[in-house]
DNA sequence: ATAATATTTAGGCATTTGTCTAAATATCTA
DNA sequence: TAGATATTTAGACAAATGCCTAAATATTAT
């Protein structure tokens, strides 16, 4: 949980998952829609990929990103308990 | 958003939430449950009461601390969403 | 093989963060 | 009013974070 709070701990980073709602998109075209450097948003993809939040894979010069979401069910879960536990008062 | 996720990327202020769910506590209980100064842990819960995940009220000398949990209801949708859209595929 | 394009890695720097100790503030009790 | 207890505020410091430029790596096309 804690690499998962800490790559949703940025802006920038949940906006790229905004993003990537769309449809999967290379490391370029990411890039392209911030006004950050390359080096910078590629780090960011990559605190996103060790949260395993994103995946890639790549297809000739691109590196294509897509979405995991799959991960995000532990922290709904964290929040759900919260949310529930209100009913038991 | 951005304070709610601040708040919530540390795993002494998540702890901190935990254990309040169980009921209120005075500034000192929570600080003699962990391993940290008590200005720290004071701090720390500067830090959850302005993302308004935590509500105070003082009882003569002591500060008492309860959960707020209406907050969390964006950051659930914000995940929701994304798994939502996950079966539109 | 060389040049061009896509992306990442390396290294540096300023800001933010989490921690501490010392001091200040607030309340209660004798 | 003094002294004890509860908590916060202030200030300092090391570590982490986010950004940049320059250089390295991978792939494609001439």
């Amino acid at each position: 949980m804690n690499k998962l709070f800490k790559a949703l701990n940025d802006n920038t980073r949940r906006e790229i998952l905004d993003k990537l709602r769309e449809g999967d998109m290379t490391a370029g075209e990411i890039a392209d829609m911030f006004d950050i450097s390359k080096p910078s948003i590629s780090h960011h993809l990559d605190i996103l990929k060790q949260a395993e939040l994103l995946e890639s894979h790549r297809n000739g010069q691109f590196i294509h990103y897509s979405l995991n979401t799959t991960v995000m069910d532990d922290i709904i879960n964290w929040f759900l308990t919260f949310k529930s536990q209100e009913n038991e008062k």
